[in-house]
DNA sequence: CAACAATACGGAGACTGTCTCCGCTTAGCA
DNA sequence: TGCTAAGCGGAGACAGTCTCCGTATTGTTG
């Protein structure tokens, strides 16, 4: 589900300008925030607008094929977590990398923990890699059995939001780590 | 700092106009949520666009006008949890309000949590509240000494705002009770 | 109560951004 | 080489923000 929703493939030039148009995006929802102007990332791609709103019917399509490319390498980074011999740990490690890359994302993504459908799409990258760290807590005895992951991605998404903007706010603010920290001591076994 | 920030005191003219346009945004906020035009408001209130922007110089200024009445009424909403018997179920009572009347108001004010400074803004009453019960609840020896009032409101402000948006999107959703139950599960005194 | 500042009003319009429509171009196939 | 479906891109309609400035209103002072 990137862009051809089966069918024939796309024609090269469609493909080509589709891949610059996400690049583009990229760099400009991370330089102007989520409100970046869509025609300039048209004029930037060197496309018309018609072209980027004919691949991305509204701004929400384009956000959503940027994050699709993030959430793969966020997941990618928890990869080594699966193995660690703390488990626990482990989850809470991956619950503060989760808040620093989205903070790091603008709040782009901050949307995106907290939908569990969407087959394919952010949303689910991200929920199915924590589940399984969720999953290996729990048998391990560390945390409760009663926490689901959609709670934790819940708590995490609202600390992401949180921490941004007390931080753009200019307020000193408790750190994403003491946060998560909180979080876990309620939900780990005594 | 309603409006005259001192000096002579407002025409009548401007007062009328300006009550009303509070008012006028208050419900068009509701109703559209904070992106609601401001010139349609100005419309609505029966002035020009020109006295909108006189006395709201940008949009952030007409919700923080909109935002300190309804702080005042939330926080009026706490004064018999002052004094409960149980301090620490009043805080976790007083939470769980908080996220609800901020979820009622869609998200206008999930940003106001987070600011601690701003003498007389919507936050400070909020903060203001919030430590009175904190400190209740830790001279009660219910929570632990070390978690401050900054931090439960950087949860909190997180919870409302992933309610809020998972439930637009639709997903089954942990209740703000269960949420702020897990915090405060992480804050208490064992 | 008249007249005059000071204050406030409001709408025209400049500007920016979103999104659509449609005539033209190009890729890819026979 | 030529045809056709797929794709392009820019002109422009529309909506929202915000400013400027001539006009109207308030409240004060003689």
């Amino acid at each position: 589900m990137t862009a051809e929703t089966q069918g024939r493939p796309m024609r090269a030039d469609a493909r080509r300008n589709y891949e610059k148009l996400v690049a583009v995006a990229t760099e400009s929802f991370l330089a102007h925030g989520p409100d970046a102007s869509l025609d300039d990332i048209a004029k930037r791609a060197g496309v018309g607008p018609g072209t980027l709103y004919r691949h991305f019917p509204n701004r929400e399509a384009l956000l959503d094929a940027v994050c699709v490319r993030w959430a793969d390498s966020v997941a990618a980074d928890a990869a080594p977590l699966l193995e660690a011999a703390d488990p626990t740990a482990a989850l809470n490690d991956w619950l503060v990398r989760l808040v620093d890359h989205v903070s790091a994302f603008k709040g782009l993504a901050s949307a995106l923990l907290l939908s569990t459908d969407r087959k394919h799409d952010t949303a689910w990258v991200l929920h199915h890699t924590s589940e399984e760290l969720v999953e290996r807590a729990k048998a391990a005895g560390g945390i409760r059995a009663d926490v689901t992951t959609s709670e934790l991605m819940q708590l995490t998404s609202g600390i992401s939001y949180a921490c941004g903007h007390s931080k753009q706010a200019g307020k000193p603010t408790s750190t994403p780590e003491r946060l998560i920290g909180l979080i876990m001591d309620g939900v780990r076994t005594r």
